[in-house]
DNA sequence: AATAATTTTTAGATTAACCTAAAAAATAAA
DNA sequence: TTTATTTTTTAGGTTAATCTAAAAATTATT
């Protein structure tokens, strides 16, 4: 069955609220991520649900499908191949590439996203660490920890980010934070959150709890 | 001013059809290639000469404006730079690319299609022959003979095709006439207006004039 | 030049995706 | 457990792009 942008980035945005909860996920947050109004969101949901991509009862919520669980994961898988060609072949910044593959996952050919994909090497993970979903769909789960949750001074490494916005990319940049980085946490300040780390090595600095939020890593020792 | 997929294939469509003819084009023409209604083509071409895209006076037919004339030579840049991506990195035939290359047309980001020009080598024809305007929008006027065209038993180069159809492109790569190729034209029959020719040195061969009109050649000798 | 044929435009509907405002249901608070 | 608040849905409209059928303009033919 044909399938629209706006239908394909629905599912892609109920999906990414159903990542977060197990719960069903309600209008509103639809009409948030989708930058629309719940009026809108209850046509499009009645719609979805006709097409049997989602599962809809009014007033109670919605839910991916099996049907609709799979187009999701294809345009993430698309989108996240996009991204790291943008990165690794076209010489982009992990900041820039987001608006672009937003575009570029509506693109409609399986053969081209299977042979990007091995073009690209096959890659695990996108230019933020987000997973990639293999040809049958299937997203490895890499439970990863917020930075904002280690309770003790450990030594992580930068594993993925929980947000692609650019400005939030931008500073990690600044604070010489990219995939892959070493944290050495040496202090957690309850006060405001904060977490006193060195980063590769250098010389610690202060880092905010909305920073280390949005932080995932890897705990080493 | 922003511009939607529609208005973007209307002004390519327009383009395509001033290259042939230096007439306005009728809206029947338009309609025909756009696969659409003359009806629905009236209503576009009015809202293209609102946006000052297209001049257009009803009955007497369309032509692009100067400034319709640039968005549609960047259409086509970004067309035929997309098809070299696909048949050189991607590995396609030059008869699977033009239906992909349709929607990879429409992404919209100057510095991609400017970083994939340079990671493509900044190709001067597209893997049909066509020239690929360049970033200022400029389109090399390349002159090539339509094969059919020609009078006398002559050694040519094939340069290029004068259309994209799958179906052509693969009579070609049957033929083993593909870019580059060396025609030496033997004989050309009145009856049917076929043309027999060796190609790169292989044993002669019969070419229908249907054919040959597709073929675009430099004429060596 | 008058008539016939063709092309193009207008008129009026349809569909997808959205909107605002009001009504209904669900949830929270008194 | 009523009442108040919030969320969600319905009702009715809008815009872009399309359609069919009919009218108008242009072009071709006698």
């Amino acid at each position: 069955m044909a399938i629209s942008f706006t239908e394909e980035n629905y599912l892609k945005v109920i999906h990414r609220l159903s990542e977060a909860t197990s719960e069903d996920i309600s209008t509103n947050a639809v009409a948030e991520l989708m930058q629309t109004k719940a009026a809108s969101v209850t046509d499009m949901l009645r719609k979805l649900a006709e097409k049997g991509w989602v599962n809809y009862q009014k007033y109670q919520g919605v839910r991916l499908s099996a049907e609709g669980e799979k187009i999701a994961l294809s345009i993430v898988r698309k989108h996240r191949l996009w991204e790291v060609f943008l990165v690794d072949k076209m010489g982009f910044n992990w900041d820039e590439v987001h608006e672009i593959a937003e575009q570029l996952e509506h693109i409609e050919s399986d053969q081209l996203i299977n042979k990007l994909d091995e073009y690209l090497g096959f890659p695990k993970t996108d230019p933020h660490g987000d997973p990639i979903p293999n040809k049958e769909g299937i997203l490895p789960e890499l439970a990863y920890s917020h930075l904002s949750d280690i309770k003790a001074t450990k030594t992580c490494k930068l594993m993925g980010v929980a947000q692609d916005s650019a400005v939030f990319l931008q500073l990690l940049t600044k604070l010489n934070l990219s995939l892959g980085a070493k944290l050495d946490i040496q202090e957690i300040n309850e006060f405001d959150r904060s977490i006193f780390v060195s980063i590769n090595d250098a010389a610690p600095i202060f880092i905010s709890h909305e920073v280390a939020k949005n932080i995932l890593v890897k705990i080493l020792a």
